[in-house]
DNA sequence: GCCGTTTTCGGCCCGACTGTTTTCAGTCG
């Protein structure tokens, strides 16, 4: 773990023990944007140390920069101790319990001594918890269903999963409603969702409420108002937010429930900065609106250009759109090609020429096949003769059908001592070549993708960190180093758009940017349905701040930046 | 705890829903 990681995590839990004690709400804000900053910082805050910069980080003040300079020589922070000196081991993970805040946890523990989730249950039981003041049967009800959502582990869950279930939500549901537009993490497209938002405007307020909570995939009802409704749908216990707005408060409603919440504080403050106010219904004046209908009109009153969702996170949009100096960022129709698709040499489904014929369809240009290996024979990996047969294959497919090309590609593993699996010989053969690390994650990775960087043949390096999202944390990999070298070679990282993957991630996106490294947009498809993960790539792209010419994939083939052309050499 | 071309003190985003409370607190997003 980064030491940015480390240092955040302990401000997340002084915030947590301050939240529990009942301290000043923004102090315990102060010190959750401090982790937050810190999580998503692009630089190693030792480095930053060092050159003796941290305090110009916007949020980081006197205090949490000398709390970070303490954590650096000392490895602990002092504050956090005492804070967390008179408070019971274990009893914040409670506060992870939905319908349970720091206020009554508090009242539970200072009354009745409870310390951790039996000691909770117990009390709940035998109705001590219920008779306290303020307290009542209805509200431990719902801390009791709270527990049971808190005991089903309510994790994140991928962004690729995500998305079907809000699409089939939505297609259910836009009979009873004039707009519909899924909205928060989902839109901003960020690789996990926590819960799903959903906005509508339609003439029948309490009517759209009723048929929401009246769907078919609807476990449990949380809670119904006038304007919103919050379910538990059955597939992955995931909570939807209904909010139904009227039509001329659409837009502002929009931006509000995107967020992230960073970013509409920030957004908050400018507001009030100029005299205005901004809520869910829209800019106003005084009590007058001046904007509401779309998101331009709601930006364009805070003296901002529009700025897309995937860049709503405060990382620095807002002063970008101040300047209107936003990017220009990579859209789907940018993309000219799929750089990572396995046939059925090895283990994908379709032959190459029915995934050259599917690929037309989509208004590729090229298309890049890219078999695993001779090592990898779990995934029917190819030896040197099947891959030679396989190419010829692709020159007759290319003389056969027009209007596509089908690049000969590999996905080469990086073996343990960080040789690649085919020849020099070999890889000269090919349009381009994929490097990737599929054994012996523990084994001095970081090392082994150098080595395979070193290799003038090697174009990119597929899933740079190997993470998944359902749980693999991924190699023991210093990214940052393979970035920097990535970066100073020339070669060109991955953004593998496979949903449990989404590797790199947009913070490491974002690293390479800053580098000037180039990125790939790969589906890594098994079948030709799963082209169109591509989304999911360009997501992380535009969070990652990507433009069209930080893509490899946006060029035509005969103009891809690869580092054999532009080191000289001829194709 | 952070921050400041109106401020180094006094602000800090704003509102919905629920439940228990006779005017509002807690939780959530």
């Amino acid at each position: 773990m980064s030491k940015n990681q480390e240092i955040a995590e302990i401000f997340e839990k002084i915030a947590d023990a301050l939240e529990f004690k009942g301290d000043d709400t923004f102090r315990i804000g102060a010190y959750r944007k401090a982790a937050r900053i810190l999580k998503e910082y692009p630089e190693n805050i030792e480095d930053l140390y060092k050159k003796g910069d941290i305090k110009k980080i916007p949020g980081i003040g006197k205090g949490m920069s000398e709390k970070i300079e303490e954590y650096l020589k000392t490895g602990k922070i002092t504050k956090y101790e005492e804070v967390i000196k008179d408070i019971p081991e274990g009893i914040l993970e409670l506060l992870e319990i939905p319908n349970l805040g720091p206020k009554t946890l508090n009242l539970a523990y200072r009354q009745l001594g409870v310390k951790n989730l039996s000691d909770l249950e117990r009390v709940i039981e035998n109705g001590e918890l219920a008779n306290l003041f303020g307290m009542g049967e209805k509200k431990v009800e719902n801390i009791k269903k709270g527990i049971e959502l808190y005991k089903q582990g309510r994790k994140r869950i991928p962004l690729g999963i995500a998305l079907p279930i809000v699409e089939e939500i939505i297609e259910e549901f836009k009979k009873y409603v004039d707009k519909i537009e899924p909205c928060g993490s989902l839109r901003r497209m960020n690789e996990t969702i926590g819960d799903i938002d959903i906005l509508t405007t339609g003439k029948n307020k309490i009517e759209i409420i009723e048929s929401f909570i009246s769907l078919p995939m609807v476990k449990e009802v949380m809670a119904k108002g006038d304007t919103k409704a919050s379910i538990i749908e059955k597939s992955h216990n995931l909570q939807v937010d209904l909010r139904v707005v009227s039509e001329d408060s659409f837009g502002a409603a929009l931006q509000y429930f995107t967020g992230s919440k960073a970013h509409n504080i920030k957004l908050r403050g400018l507001a009030k900065d100029k005299g205005l106010k901004i809520s869910e219904y829209g800019v106003f004046k005084g009590d007058k609106k001046i904007a509401g209908r779309t998101e331009e009109e709601v930006y364009n009153k805070l003296g901002l250009v529009w700025i897309p969702p995937e860049l709503r996170e405060d990382r620095g949009e807002i002063e970008a759109a101040l300047d209107n100096n936003l990017p220009i960022l990579i859209e789907g129709k940018d993309i000219k090609g799929d750089l990572h698709i396995h046939s059925k040499y090895s283990d994908g489904v379709e032959t190459i020429e029915e995934i050259a014929i599917f690929a037309k369809s989509l208004g590729y240009e090229y298309i890049g096949i890219c078999d695993h290996s001779k090592t990898s024979k779990i995934a029917g990996g190819l030896d040197e003769y099947t891959l030679k047969r396989r190419n010829e294959e692709i020159d007759n497919i290319n003389s056969k059908i027009k209007g596509i090309r089908v690049l000969k590609g590999a996905e080469v593993d990086i073996l343990s001592d960080g040789s690649l699996d085919y020849s020099d010989k070999i890889l000269e053969q090919l349009d381009f070549v994929i490097a990737s690390i599929h054994q012996g994650f523990k084994k001095n990775v970081t090392e082994r993708i150098k080595r395979a960087i070193d290799n003038p043949y090697v174009d990119i390096i597929a899933h740079p960190t190997g993470r998944l999202l359902s749980g693999r944390e991924g190699y023991e990999v210093n990214i940052d180093e393979i970035i920097e070298y990535a970066s100073y070679k020339k070669v060109v990282l991955e953004i593998n758009c496979y949903p449990d993957r989404l590797d790199l991630n947009d913070i490491n996106v974002i690293k390479g940017k800053n580098k000037g490294v180039k990125f790939a947009i790969g589906t890594d498809s098994h079948n030709i349905g799963m082209l169109k993960y591509i989304k999911f790539g360009l997501g992380i792209a535009r969070r990652g701040w990507l433009t069209k010419i930080d893509v490899l994939n946006t060029y035509k083939w005969e103009e891809m930046p690869l580092r054999r052309r532009t080191n000289g050499s001829s194709n």
